[in-house]
RNA sequence: GCUCCGGUGGUGUAGUCCGGUCAAGCAUAGGGGCCUUUCGAGCCCCAGACCCGGGUUCAAAUCCCGGCCGGAGCACCA
Protein backbone atom coordinates (compact mmCIF):
# COMPACT_ATOMS: atom_id res chain seq x y z
CA UNK A 1 0.00 0.00 0.00
CA UNK A 2 1.26 3.87 -0.95
CA UNK A 3 -0.27 6.35 0.58
CA UNK A 4 0.93 10.14 0.39
CA UNK A 5 1.07 11.74 4.07
CA UNK A 6 -0.89 14.65 3.16
CA UNK A 7 -3.55 13.95 5.95
CA UNK A 8 -5.21 11.61 8.39
CA UNK A 9 -6.37 8.27 6.91
CA UNK A 10 -10.06 8.05 6.64
CA UNK A 11 -12.41 5.01 5.62
CA UNK A 12 -11.94 5.47 2.25
CA UNK A 13 -8.13 3.87 2.85
CA UNK A 14 -9.00 1.13 4.83
CA UNK A 15 -10.54 -0.90 1.76
CA UNK A 16 -7.04 0.25 0.01
CA UNK A 17 -4.98 -1.18 2.78
CA UNK A 18 -6.96 -4.64 3.32
CA UNK A 19 -7.47 -5.44 -0.37
CA UNK A 20 -3.50 -5.96 -0.88
CA UNK A 21 -2.79 -6.89 2.58
CA UNK A 22 -5.42 -9.91 2.36
CA UNK A 23 -3.60 -10.73 -1.25
CA UNK A 24 -0.62 -10.63 0.22
CA UNK A 25 -1.01 -12.87 3.48
CA UNK A 26 -3.80 -15.24 1.14
CA UNK A 27 -0.77 -16.29 -0.89
CA UNK A 28 2.06 -15.98 1.26
CA UNK A 29 3.62 -12.73 -0.41
CA UNK A 30 4.96 -9.65 1.14
CA UNK A 31 2.89 -6.91 1.89
CA UNK A 32 4.28 -3.15 1.59
CA UNK A 33 3.83 0.32 3.00
CA UNK A 34 5.36 2.99 0.98
CA UNK A 35 5.22 6.36 2.01
CA UNK A 36 4.37 8.54 -1.47
CA UNK A 37 5.80 11.58 -0.23
CA UNK A 38 7.12 13.30 -3.71
CA UNK A 39 4.93 16.58 -3.16
CA UNK A 40 6.74 18.57 -0.26
CA UNK A 41 3.82 21.32 -0.23
CA UNK A 42 1.24 18.89 1.13
CA UNK A 43 3.38 16.43 3.17
CA UNK A 44 3.92 16.46 7.05
CA UNK A 45 5.57 14.48 9.07
CA UNK A 46 2.62 14.34 11.72
CA UNK A 47 0.85 12.16 9.02
CA UNK A 48 3.26 9.52 8.58
CA UNK A 49 3.03 9.24 11.96
CA UNK A 50 -0.63 9.13 12.11
CA UNK A 51 -0.49 6.29 8.66
CA UNK A 52 1.61 4.37 10.94
CA UNK A 53 -0.56 4.17 14.07
CA UNK A 54 -3.85 3.69 12.27
CA UNK A 55 -3.36 1.07 9.37
CA UNK A 56 -1.34 -0.47 12.10
CA UNK A 57 -4.45 -0.70 14.38
CA UNK A 58 -6.29 -1.70 11.49
CA UNK A 59 -3.97 -4.93 10.29
CA UNK A 60 -3.70 -5.99 14.42
CA UNK A 61 -7.57 -6.04 14.04
CA UNK A 62 -7.26 -8.47 10.37
CA UNK A 63 -4.77 -10.31 12.65
CA UNK A 64 -7.68 -10.92 15.09
CA UNK A 65 -10.92 -11.31 12.82
CA UNK A 66 -9.50 -12.82 9.98
CA UNK A 67 -6.77 -14.83 11.49
CA UNK A 68 -4.06 -13.60 8.64
CA UNK A 69 -0.72 -13.11 9.80
CA UNK A 70 1.66 -11.11 10.97
CA UNK A 71 -0.86 -8.27 10.99
CA UNK A 72 1.19 -5.21 10.22
CA UNK A 73 3.53 -4.53 7.13
CA UNK A 74 6.09 -6.43 5.91
CA UNK A 75 8.54 -3.52 5.16
CA UNK A 76 8.05 0.07 5.25
CA UNK A 77 10.24 2.16 2.37
CA UNK A 78 9.85 5.83 2.00
CA UNK A 79 10.31 7.19 -1.54
CA UNK A 80 11.48 10.02 -1.57
CA UNK A 81 14.96 8.23 0.09
CA UNK A 82 15.46 7.07 -3.65
CA UNK A 83 15.33 10.19 -5.44
CA UNK A 84 18.72 10.28 -5.52
CA UNK A 85 18.80 7.23 -7.78
CA UNK A 86 16.06 8.37 -9.57
CA UNK A 87 17.84 11.56 -11.03
CA UNK A 88 19.79 8.20 -12.76
CA UNK A 89 17.50 6.85 -14.21
CA UNK A 90 16.12 10.39 -15.66
CA UNK A 91 19.38 10.74 -16.85
CA UNK A 92 19.26 7.46 -19.14
CA UNK A 93 15.93 8.40 -20.31
CA UNK A 94 17.05 11.88 -21.66
CA UNK A 95 20.75 9.94 -22.71
CA UNK A 96 18.51 7.63 -24.86
CA UNK A 97 16.04 10.65 -26.25
CA UNK A 98 12.88 9.46 -24.33
CA UNK A 99 12.56 12.52 -22.33
CA UNK A 100 13.31 16.60 -22.63
CA UNK A 101 13.48 19.45 -20.50
CA UNK A 102 10.30 21.25 -21.52
CA UNK A 103 10.28 25.57 -20.59
CA UNK A 104 6.87 26.02 -21.88
CA UNK A 105 4.31 28.00 -19.81
CA UNK A 106 1.52 25.30 -18.08
CA UNK A 107 -1.37 26.50 -19.80
CA UNK A 108 0.75 26.34 -23.12
CA UNK A 109 1.09 22.81 -22.21
CA UNK A 110 -2.44 22.43 -20.74
CA UNK A 111 -3.58 23.38 -24.56
CA UNK A 112 -0.60 21.45 -26.12
CA UNK A 113 -1.88 18.64 -24.67
CA UNK A 114 -5.78 18.94 -25.65
CA UNK A 115 -4.92 19.75 -28.78
CA UNK A 116 -2.33 17.53 -29.40
CA UNK A 117 0.30 19.93 -30.55
CA UNK A 118 4.34 19.29 -30.40
CA UNK A 119 6.40 22.12 -28.81
CA UNK A 120 9.55 23.45 -30.25
CA UNK A 121 11.68 21.64 -26.87
CA UNK A 122 10.69 18.14 -28.13
CA UNK A 123 13.19 18.19 -30.87
CA UNK A 124 16.29 19.57 -28.66
CA UNK A 125 19.25 17.65 -28.89
CA UNK A 126 20.02 14.98 -26.20
CA UNK A 127 22.87 17.44 -24.97
CA UNK A 128 20.45 20.98 -24.91
CA UNK A 129 18.47 18.29 -22.32
CA UNK A 130 21.37 17.04 -20.59
CA UNK A 131 22.41 20.81 -20.00
CA UNK A 132 18.87 21.93 -19.00
CA UNK A 133 18.53 19.03 -16.79
CA UNK A 134 21.76 20.19 -14.72
CA UNK A 135 20.42 23.14 -14.63
CA UNK A 136 17.08 22.24 -13.38
CA UNK A 137 19.03 20.65 -10.66
CA UNK A 138 21.42 23.24 -9.68
CA UNK A 139 18.94 25.98 -8.94
CA UNK A 140 18.87 27.56 -12.76
CA UNK A 141 14.98 27.25 -12.76
CA UNK A 142 12.29 28.12 -10.48
CA UNK A 143 9.57 26.48 -9.41
CA UNK A 144 7.47 26.23 -12.85
CA UNK A 145 9.58 27.40 -15.48
CA UNK A 146 11.08 23.83 -16.41
CA UNK A 147 9.64 20.25 -16.61
CA UNK A 148 11.29 17.01 -17.56
CA UNK A 149 9.23 15.57 -20.04
CA UNK A 150 8.76 12.08 -21.18
CA UNK A 151 8.85 11.59 -24.76
CA UNK A 152 5.55 9.27 -25.91
CA UNK A 153 3.17 10.76 -28.44
CA UNK A 154 1.26 14.21 -27.75
CA UNK A 155 -1.81 13.07 -30.57
CA UNK A 156 -2.30 9.77 -27.69
CA UNK A 157 -5.93 8.87 -27.19
CA UNK A 158 -5.20 8.37 -23.95
CA UNK A 159 -4.37 12.25 -22.80
CA UNK A 160 -2.35 11.29 -19.84
CA UNK A 161 0.24 9.66 -22.20
CA UNK A 162 0.87 12.94 -23.92
CA UNK A 163 4.58 13.42 -23.50
CA UNK A 164 3.57 13.56 -19.15
CA UNK A 165 5.86 15.68 -17.16
CA UNK A 166 8.17 12.73 -14.29
CA UNK A 167 10.08 15.79 -13.05
CA UNK A 168 9.44 19.24 -11.99
CA UNK A 169 11.15 21.66 -9.37
CA UNK A 170 9.47 22.39 -6.04
CA UNK A 171 10.84 25.29 -3.99
CA UNK A 172 9.43 24.35 -0.66
CA UNK A 173 10.94 21.88 2.56
CA UNK A 174 10.45 18.57 2.81
CA UNK A 175 8.85 17.03 5.84
CA UNK A 176 12.34 14.20 5.66
CA UNK A 177 14.86 15.77 3.81
CA UNK A 178 14.17 19.75 4.64
CA UNK A 179 16.03 21.56 1.36
CA UNK A 180 18.48 18.44 0.14
CA UNK A 181 16.22 18.43 -3.28
CA UNK A 182 14.91 20.91 -5.40
CA UNK A 183 13.39 18.73 -8.12
CA UNK A 184 10.88 15.87 -7.34
CA UNK A 185 9.68 13.52 -9.31
CA UNK A 186 6.05 12.89 -10.42
CA UNK A 187 3.89 9.91 -9.26
CA UNK A 188 4.05 8.23 -12.49
CA UNK A 189 7.49 7.91 -12.65
CA UNK A 190 8.57 7.67 -9.15
CA UNK A 191 5.99 4.50 -8.47
CA UNK A 192 6.91 2.88 -11.30
CA UNK A 193 10.58 3.00 -10.46
CA UNK A 194 9.87 2.26 -6.89
CA UNK A 195 7.44 -0.83 -7.53
CA UNK A 196 9.84 -2.36 -9.96
CA UNK A 197 13.17 -1.82 -7.55
CA UNK A 198 11.46 -2.94 -4.75
CA UNK A 199 10.28 -5.98 -6.04
CA UNK A 200 6.32 -5.44 -5.65
CA UNK A 201 4.46 -8.23 -8.25
CA UNK A 202 1.17 -7.10 -7.60
CA UNK A 203 0.55 -3.08 -7.10
CA UNK A 204 -3.26 -2.01 -5.92
CA UNK A 205 -4.64 0.93 -6.75
CA UNK A 206 -7.81 2.87 -6.49
CA UNK A 207 -9.88 2.86 -10.37
CA UNK A 208 -9.02 6.68 -11.11
CA UNK A 209 -5.66 5.73 -11.77
CA UNK A 210 -6.10 3.46 -14.48
CA UNK A 211 -5.58 5.49 -17.33
CA UNK A 212 -1.82 5.54 -15.92
CA UNK A 213 -1.18 2.12 -16.28
CA UNK A 214 -0.09 2.89 -19.77
CA UNK A 215 1.90 6.03 -18.77
CA UNK A 216 4.12 3.60 -16.06
CA UNK A 217 4.36 0.72 -18.50
CA UNK A 218 5.76 2.87 -20.93
CA UNK A 219 8.65 4.04 -18.25
CA UNK A 220 9.16 0.75 -17.06
CA UNK A 221 9.83 -0.02 -20.97
CA UNK A 222 12.25 2.78 -21.88
CA UNK A 223 14.15 2.11 -18.69
CA UNK A 224 14.25 -1.71 -19.23
CA UNK A 225 13.00 -1.78 -15.80
CA UNK A 226 10.87 -5.44 -14.71
CA UNK A 227 6.92 -5.19 -14.85
CA UNK A 228 4.64 -5.98 -12.86
CA UNK A 229 0.65 -6.80 -12.16
CA UNK A 230 -1.41 -3.71 -11.88
CA UNK A 231 -4.80 -3.90 -10.59
CA UNK A 232 -7.50 -1.46 -9.31
CA UNK A 233 -10.11 -1.54 -7.35
CA UNK A 234 -12.82 0.78 -6.93
CA UNK A 235 -13.54 3.54 -4.62
CA UNK A 236 -15.70 3.72 -1.54
CA UNK A 237 -17.50 6.73 -0.58
CA UNK A 238 -19.32 6.67 2.72
CA UNK A 239 -23.29 8.02 2.15
CA UNK A 240 -23.30 11.61 1.73
CA UNK A 241 -20.26 12.52 3.79
CA UNK A 242 -17.13 13.62 1.43
CA UNK A 243 -13.81 12.09 3.05
CA UNK A 244 -12.11 14.74 1.35
CA UNK A 245 -9.56 16.32 3.63
CA UNK A 246 -10.44 20.37 1.50
CA UNK A 247 -13.75 19.40 3.16
CA UNK A 248 -12.63 18.89 6.75
CA UNK A 249 -10.16 21.31 6.89
CA UNK A 250 -11.94 24.34 7.18
CA UNK A 251 -14.36 23.06 9.40
CA UNK A 252 -11.50 21.78 12.33
CA UNK A 253 -9.89 25.28 11.79
CA UNK A 254 -12.97 27.44 12.65
CA UNK A 255 -13.66 25.00 16.03
CA UNK A 256 -16.75 23.11 14.55
CA UNK A 257 -14.94 19.96 14.78
CA UNK A 258 -12.79 19.60 17.19
CA UNK A 259 -9.73 17.99 15.66
CA UNK A 260 -9.01 15.09 13.32
CA UNK A 261 -10.46 12.36 16.20
CA UNK A 262 -13.76 14.18 16.21
CA UNK A 263 -16.16 11.53 16.49
CA UNK A 264 -18.18 12.94 14.03
CA UNK A 265 -15.67 12.32 11.25
CA UNK A 266 -14.73 9.41 8.85
CA UNK A 267 -11.31 9.69 9.86
CA UNK A 268 -10.03 6.14 10.78
CA UNK A 269 -9.35 8.10 14.25
CA UNK A 270 -12.49 9.82 14.79
CA UNK A 271 -14.56 6.08 14.05
CA UNK A 272 -12.43 4.47 16.53
CA UNK A 273 -13.11 7.15 19.20
CA UNK A 274 -16.49 6.85 18.43
CA UNK A 275 -16.23 3.43 19.72
CA UNK A 276 -15.88 1.57 16.78
CA UNK A 277 -14.15 -1.54 17.09
CA UNK A 278 -11.34 -1.78 14.36
CA UNK A 279 -12.48 -5.77 13.56
CA UNK A 280 -15.88 -4.60 12.62
CA UNK A 281 -14.03 -2.45 10.24
CA UNK A 282 -12.26 -5.47 8.98
CA UNK A 283 -14.95 -7.27 8.77
CA UNK A 284 -17.14 -5.13 6.90
CA UNK A 285 -14.07 -4.56 4.57
CA UNK A 286 -13.59 -8.18 3.96
CA UNK A 287 -17.35 -8.47 3.11
CA UNK A 288 -17.04 -5.77 0.69
CA UNK A 289 -14.85 -7.31 -1.22
CA UNK A 290 -11.68 -6.26 -4.06
CA UNK A 291 -14.89 -5.24 -6.65
CA UNK A 292 -14.08 -2.79 -8.81
CA UNK A 293 -17.10 -1.01 -9.03
CA UNK A 294 -17.40 1.98 -6.95
CA UNK A 295 -19.81 1.62 -4.34
CA UNK A 296 -21.43 4.34 -1.30
CA UNK A 297 -21.49 2.34 2.29
CA UNK A 298 -23.46 3.40 4.59
CA UNK A 299 -22.67 3.85 8.08
CA UNK A 300 -25.57 1.58 10.01
CA UNK A 301 -23.70 -1.53 7.97
CA UNK A 302 -20.42 -0.48 9.95
CA UNK A 303 -22.47 -0.20 13.19
CA UNK A 304 -24.30 -3.99 12.62
CA UNK A 305 -21.02 -5.53 12.57
CA UNK A 306 -19.75 -3.16 15.54
CA UNK A 307 -22.83 -4.56 17.27
CA UNK A 308 -22.31 -8.29 16.44
CA UNK A 309 -18.72 -7.67 18.11
CA UNK A 310 -19.48 -5.88 21.01
CA UNK A 311 -22.64 -7.15 21.97
CA UNK A 312 -21.42 -10.15 23.33
CA UNK A 313 -18.68 -8.48 25.33
CA UNK A 314 -19.58 -5.17 26.59
CA UNK A 315 -21.23 -4.73 30.04
CA UNK A 316 -24.89 -3.38 30.25
CA UNK A 317 -25.65 -0.60 32.40
CA UNK A 318 -28.97 1.48 32.94
CA UNK A 319 -28.81 4.81 31.78
CA UNK A 320 -31.72 7.39 32.50
CA UNK A 321 -31.79 10.28 29.57
CA UNK A 322 -33.48 13.01 30.92
CA UNK A 323 -34.89 11.60 34.53
CA UNK A 324 -37.75 12.62 36.46
CA UNK A 325 -38.39 11.77 39.94
CA UNK A 326 -40.53 8.55 40.59
CA UNK A 327 -42.05 8.16 44.45
CA UNK A 328 -43.19 4.58 44.81
CA UNK A 329 -45.38 4.32 47.49
CA UNK A 330 -46.48 1.56 49.61
CA UNK A 331 -43.24 -0.21 49.17
CA UNK A 332 -41.68 -3.29 51.35
CA UNK A 333 -38.68 -1.72 53.55
CA UNK A 334 -36.19 -3.62 51.17
CA UNK A 335 -36.20 -3.37 47.75
CA UNK A 336 -33.36 -5.24 45.62
CA UNK A 337 -32.38 -5.78 42.47
CA UNK A 338 -29.83 -7.74 40.95
CA UNK A 339 -28.46 -6.29 37.57
CA UNK A 340 -26.46 -8.91 35.60
CA UNK A 341 -23.21 -7.20 34.14
CA UNK A 342 -24.68 -9.54 30.94
CA UNK A 343 -27.69 -11.12 30.58
CA UNK A 344 -26.94 -14.08 28.86
CA UNK A 345 -23.35 -14.63 30.42
CA UNK A 346 -24.08 -15.25 34.03
CA UNK A 347 -20.04 -15.18 34.79
CA UNK A 348 -19.60 -11.90 33.99
CA UNK A 349 -21.65 -11.13 37.63
CA UNK A 350 -23.85 -9.15 39.14
CA UNK A 351 -24.32 -5.66 40.68
CA UNK A 352 -27.03 -5.62 43.63
CA UNK A 353 -28.65 -2.22 43.77
CA UNK A 354 -30.70 -2.02 47.65
CA UNK A 355 -32.99 0.82 48.13
CA UNK A 356 -34.94 1.21 51.63
CA UNK A 357 -38.19 2.67 51.98
CA UNK A 358 -38.88 6.01 54.23
CA UNK A 359 -42.17 5.66 55.49
CA UNK A 360 -43.11 3.32 53.00
CA UNK A 361 -41.46 5.44 49.91
CA UNK A 362 -38.93 4.49 47.35
CA UNK A 363 -37.58 7.11 45.54
CA UNK A 364 -36.03 6.04 41.77
CA UNK A 365 -35.13 8.01 38.81
CA UNK A 366 -37.01 7.37 35.37
CA UNK A 367 -36.32 8.43 31.93
CA UNK A 368 -38.86 11.70 30.70
CA UNK A 369 -38.39 10.30 27.33
CA UNK A 370 -40.61 6.94 28.74
CA UNK A 371 -42.94 9.30 30.32
CA UNK A 372 -44.94 9.90 26.98
CA UNK A 373 -46.23 6.76 26.64
CA UNK A 374 -47.02 5.83 29.65
CA UNK A 375 -51.03 6.13 31.20
CA UNK A 376 -51.99 6.61 35.11
CA UNK A 377 -53.10 3.04 35.98
CA UNK A 378 -50.94 0.98 34.11
CA UNK A 379 -49.08 -1.47 35.47
CA UNK A 380 -44.93 -1.43 34.58
CA UNK A 381 -42.13 -3.66 35.19
CA UNK A 382 -38.81 -1.60 36.32
CA UNK A 383 -36.43 -3.66 35.17
CA UNK A 384 -35.02 -6.50 38.15
CA UNK A 385 -36.32 -4.54 40.52
CA UNK A 386 -40.30 -4.74 41.23
CA UNK A 387 -43.27 -4.12 39.69
CA UNK A 388 -45.98 -0.88 39.98
CA UNK A 389 -48.66 1.02 38.66
CA UNK A 390 -48.84 4.16 38.08
CA UNK A 391 -50.57 6.36 39.51
CA UNK A 392 -49.88 9.97 38.60
CA UNK A 393 -47.92 11.99 36.23
CA UNK A 394 -46.80 14.76 36.62
CA UNK A 395 -44.40 17.63 35.28
CA UNK A 396 -41.80 17.32 37.88
CA UNK A 397 -42.51 13.84 39.39
CA UNK A 398 -44.75 10.93 38.68
CA UNK A 399 -46.07 8.27 41.65
CA UNK A 400 -46.84 5.09 41.61
CA UNK A 401 -47.91 2.58 44.03
CA UNK A 402 -46.30 -0.94 44.81
CA UNK A 403 -47.49 -4.29 42.85
CA UNK A 404 -46.48 -7.22 44.84
CA UNK A 405 -45.75 -9.39 41.14
CA UNK A 406 -42.86 -10.40 38.76
CA UNK A 407 -44.95 -9.76 35.63
CA UNK A 408 -42.46 -9.45 32.60
CA UNK A 409 -45.25 -9.26 29.87
CA UNK A 410 -45.76 -5.26 30.90
CA UNK A 411 -43.99 -2.43 29.75
CA UNK A 412 -40.02 -2.88 31.19
CA UNK A 413 -38.45 0.96 32.40
CA UNK A 414 -35.06 1.14 33.42
CA UNK A 415 -34.27 3.27 36.44
CA UNK A 416 -31.72 4.45 39.05
CA UNK A 417 -31.61 5.59 42.66
CA UNK A 418 -32.39 8.67 43.34
CA UNK A 419 -29.78 8.02 46.54
CA UNK A 420 -26.97 7.27 44.54
CA UNK A 421 -26.06 7.77 41.01
CA UNK A 422 -23.57 8.92 38.41
CA UNK A 423 -23.91 11.96 36.42
CA UNK A 424 -23.58 10.74 32.52
CA UNK A 425 -23.27 13.60 29.22
CA UNK A 426 -23.42 11.59 26.19
CA UNK A 427 -21.95 13.19 22.93
CA UNK A 428 -23.80 12.29 20.16
CA UNK A 429 -22.71 12.76 16.64
CA UNK A 430 -25.60 13.87 14.61
CA UNK A 431 -23.67 15.20 11.53
CA UNK A 432 -20.58 16.56 10.44
CA UNK A 433 -21.82 20.02 11.68
CA UNK A 434 -24.21 19.42 14.32
CA UNK A 435 -24.26 16.90 17.54
CA UNK A 436 -26.29 16.83 20.55
CA UNK A 437 -25.69 16.39 24.44
CA UNK A 438 -27.70 14.08 26.48
CA UNK A 439 -27.51 14.61 30.17
CA UNK A 440 -28.81 11.97 32.51
CA UNK A 441 -28.00 9.74 34.97
CA UNK A 442 -26.18 6.08 35.48
CA UNK A 443 -25.70 3.70 37.97
CA UNK A 444 -23.72 4.20 40.54
CA UNK A 445 -21.23 1.28 39.14
CA UNK A 446 -20.58 3.60 36.39
CA UNK A 447 -18.19 5.83 38.39
CA UNK A 448 -15.44 3.24 38.20
CA UNK A 449 -15.58 3.23 34.43
CA UNK A 450 -12.54 4.22 32.56
CA UNK A 451 -11.43 6.07 29.50
CA UNK A 452 -12.31 3.34 26.36
CA UNK A 453 -14.45 1.21 27.86
CA UNK A 454 -17.18 0.59 25.52
CA UNK A 455 -20.18 -0.35 27.04
CA UNK A 456 -24.14 -1.05 26.73
CA UNK A 457 -26.76 1.22 27.83
CA UNK A 458 -29.48 -0.70 28.41
CA UNK A 459 -32.25 0.32 26.09
CA UNK A 460 -30.31 3.04 24.35
CA UNK A 461 -27.13 1.79 22.31
CA UNK A 462 -23.81 1.37 22.63
CA UNK A 463 -21.28 4.20 23.92
CA UNK A 464 -17.57 4.57 24.95
CA UNK A 465 -15.95 6.44 28.03
CA UNK A 466 -14.23 9.36 26.09
CA UNK A 467 -13.54 10.92 29.72
CA UNK A 468 -14.46 10.97 33.27
CA UNK A 469 -14.09 14.32 35.05
CA UNK A 470 -14.98 15.64 38.59
CA UNK A 471 -16.96 12.03 38.79
CA UNK A 472 -18.72 12.67 35.32
CA UNK A 473 -18.71 10.45 32.80
CA UNK A 474 -18.48 11.52 29.60
CA UNK A 475 -19.59 8.92 27.01
CA UNK A 476 -19.70 8.95 22.97
CA UNK A 477 -23.19 7.53 21.55
CA UNK A 478 -21.66 4.63 18.93
CA UNK A 479 -25.15 3.76 18.34
CA UNK A 480 -28.34 2.16 18.57
C1' G B 1 -16.69 15.58 -25.89
C1' C B 2 -12.53 12.00 -25.54
C1' U B 3 -10.20 7.66 -22.91
C1' C B 4 -10.87 3.74 -19.62
C1' C B 5 -13.79 0.70 -16.33
C1' G B 6 -18.12 -1.41 -14.41
C1' G B 7 -23.56 -3.38 -14.54
C1' U B 8 -25.41 -10.58 -10.44
C1' G B 9 -31.73 -10.58 -5.30
C1' G B 10 -33.61 -4.15 -1.56
C1' U B 11 -28.20 -3.38 -0.51
C1' G B 12 -22.91 -5.07 -0.78
C1' U B 13 -20.46 -8.97 -3.16
C1' A B 14 -18.45 -14.32 -5.11
C1' G B 15 -18.38 -16.52 -9.77
C1' U B 16 -16.58 -13.93 -15.69
C1' C B 17 -9.71 -14.59 -17.45
C1' C B 18 -9.69 -20.99 -18.74
C1' G B 19 -18.26 -21.86 -21.18
C1' G B 20 -20.73 -27.32 -18.39
C1' U B 21 -19.83 -29.06 -11.36
C1' C B 22 -24.21 -22.00 -11.28
C1' A B 23 -32.05 -23.93 -12.27
C1' A B 24 -26.03 -19.10 -9.16
C1' G B 25 -22.58 -19.06 -3.22
C1' C B 26 -21.98 -15.52 0.96
C1' A B 27 -23.28 -11.28 3.90
C1' U B 28 -26.77 -7.65 5.20
C1' A B 29 -31.70 -5.79 5.19
C1' G B 30 -37.01 -8.13 4.85
C1' G B 31 -40.97 -12.04 6.52
C1' G B 32 -42.14 -16.18 10.04
C1' G B 33 -40.85 -19.27 14.38
C1' C B 34 -37.85 -20.55 18.95
C1' C B 35 -35.20 -18.40 23.04
C1' U B 36 -35.03 -14.12 26.36
C1' U B 37 -37.00 -9.92 33.04
C1' U B 38 -33.20 -4.66 28.36
C1' C B 39 -32.12 -3.79 23.40
C1' G B 40 -29.17 -6.61 20.45
C1' A B 41 -27.61 -11.18 19.63
C1' G B 42 -28.19 -16.47 18.90
C1' C B 43 -30.71 -20.79 16.52
C1' C B 44 -34.32 -22.63 12.65
C1' C B 45 -37.29 -21.67 8.34
C1' C B 46 -39.15 -18.53 4.03
C1' A B 47 -38.81 -15.22 0.04
C1' G B 48 -35.60 -12.68 -3.42
C1' A B 49 -30.84 -11.63 -8.79
C1' C B 50 -27.17 -12.78 -13.82
C1' C B 51 -28.98 -4.56 -17.63
C1' C B 52 -31.40 -5.26 -22.73
C1' G B 53 -31.22 -7.35 -27.81
C1' G B 54 -28.83 -10.37 -31.25
C1' G B 55 -24.92 -14.08 -32.36
C1' U B 56 -21.38 -18.42 -31.55
C1' U B 57 -22.13 -23.33 -29.12
C1' C B 58 -24.77 -29.64 -27.64
C1' A B 59 -24.22 -25.93 -23.54
C1' A B 60 -23.42 -18.72 -21.98
C1' A B 61 -23.62 -14.90 -15.77
C1' U B 62 -19.11 -16.49 -18.33
C1' C B 63 -17.13 -15.74 -25.39
C1' C B 64 -18.47 -12.06 -29.79
C1' C B 65 -21.40 -7.74 -31.74
C1' G B 66 -24.86 -3.69 -30.88
C1' G B 67 -27.49 -0.78 -27.38
C1' C B 68 -28.87 1.23 -22.52
C1' C B 69 -27.43 2.73 -17.61
C1' G B 70 -23.65 3.97 -13.93
C1' G B 71 -18.65 5.43 -12.43
C1' A B 72 -13.69 7.22 -12.95
C1' G B 73 -9.92 9.94 -15.53
C1' C B 74 -8.90 13.92 -19.00
C1' A B 75 -3.64 18.78 -13.01
C1' C B 76 3.79 19.51 -14.85
C1' C B 77 -1.48 16.11 -7.41
C1' A B 78 -1.21 11.57 -5.80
Amino acid sequence: MAPEPNGYPTLGHVKGLLVPFIYARLYKGKFLLRFEDTNPRVEKLEYYDAIRNELGIILEAAEKELGLSPGKWDEEIIESNDIPKMYVYAKKLIEDGNAYVCTCPAPVVRRNRNMGVECEHRDQPVDKNLELWEMMLDGGFKEGEAHLRLKTDMRHPNRTMRDPGIFRVIEHPHPIHGDRFRVYPTYDFSISVEDALTGVTHAHRSKEFEPHVEVQRTILRMLGLRQYEMIQFGRVTVEGIPLSKRYFRPLIASGILSGWDDPRLPTIRGILRRGIDPRALVRFFYDLGPSKADVTISMSAIFAENRRILDPVSPRFMFVPNPIKMVIMEAPKKLEADIPVHPSKPEMGVRRILLESKDGEVEIYISSDDLKQLKEGEELRLWRLANVRVRSIMADEVTAKYVPSTRTDVKILHWVPTSKYTPVKLFRPLSVYSYEIVGGYGEPEMAKLSVGEKVQLVRYGFARVDSIQDGTVSLIFSHE
